[in-house]
DNA sequence: TCGCTTAACGCAAAGGGATTGCTTTTACTC
DNA sequence: GAGTAAAAGCAATCCCTTTGCGTTAAGCGA
């Protein structure tokens, strides 16, 4: 639902959509996230307020969205090669952003204003796609190591939602290691 | 951060605590959580605004204070004479709750008014002690089977992480079917 | 291309939640 | 039992939120 769906996608609308967007992201450089305000934003784009309300009903199903946006892998997951090397690359690079400040401000914000848990959905979505292209890959070139390839849940079970449930839950002592034996363990272990 | 550290834990202050969280309970009960305000409450509670603005920061503060409150377990996992039938029945129950509409509610507001995520911690707490209640009642039994009981940190990353994983981004079919295989997968794989 | 329909936006007012300085109460300490 | 300071009450202010109504403009069919 990140880019929702509008009943009437022309012009204007596409055009509000837009500048809002463009908004929040300057405010929030510029003046943090605490800062933030509808009218503020409102004020910013160049909108009324009411049509923030409208449209997106409260500040934070706003932020939500912004923040699914920049959530969005801006790049394919690099290739190194192997399965192996591929995943793992990837998992650091994936628990590194996310870990981050900004990165665990962004995926607050999609959880938060998220009535239906769609915005969530998507950025699920967004790591199953890269995990895809991974294992996709490795298809192509044949792997066969232990039994072939993992299933594209497994990696989203034992990769990533560890990764992301001690970024929410346990915010202290991550680091690529963690990420690393994730993979190994998912690879080697092979369950299923 | 639960039990806020109080620096006057007596009587009033202690007295405005439990009728503020008593508030919240009751009026989300009757009212539907999309009512409560901080006024509301106040009222409810026999208490300033101004107070619970004070102590709490902010609404959704208070409602992860509440929520943490209500995912404490309230009782011991059940023993069924087997790490494999305990940790089974346990990881279904959990799934089973947390991922009931009240339980969602829940895990959401303690993640959401938690600046320094100390109430999220708390969540995982809460888990790790009830996992280490099994598992230490596996040793206690001289349980061997593959090698030896799982580590603590293995059923957290891979029993707990992808129920509240899935339940945070992928709102869709869950079953307690799901929590078994993960429960079979980490006690057979048995990955380290 | 022109007009029709209606979704989306602007405007403005009112209602109420959020914030804050000051006073008063009351735990804790000596 | 007196002193101190944290915590709660009070009240006024600010501005966010909400809503009704008029206006604009996108989509659509003739």
């Amino acid at each position: 639902m990140s880019p929702k769906p509008m009943a009437r996608p022309g012009g204007r609308s596409a055009r509000v959509q837009a500048s809002v967007h463009a908004a929040v992201r300057e405010l929030e450089a510029e003046q943090g996230r605490a800062a933030l305000t509808v009218p503020l934003v409102a004020a910013r784009a160049g909108v009324t307020p009411s049509t923030i309300y409208r449209r997106w009903g409260d500040l934070q199903e706003l932020l939500s969205d912004v923040a699914v946006e920049r959530l969005r892998p801006d790049t394919e997951p690099a290739d190194h090669g192997g399965l192996r090397a591929d995943l793992t690359a990837w998992a650091e690079q994936f628990l590194d952003e996310m870990s981050s400040t900004a990165g665990r401000a962004y995926i607050r914000d999609a959880l938060l204003g998220d009535p239906d848990g769609g915005n969530a959905g998507q950025c699920s979505a967004y790591a199953a796609a890269q995990v895809d292209l991974v294992l996709d890959r490795a298809r192509e070139r044949g792997e066969n190591g232990a039994g072939g390839a993992p299933a594209r849940d497994a990696v989203m079970d034992h990769v990533v939602a560890p990764i992301m449930y001690r970024i929410l839950f346990r915010p202290e002592g991550l680091s690529a290691a963690y990420a690393r034996e994730l993979v190994e363990r998912t690879l080697d272990g092979l369950p299923d």
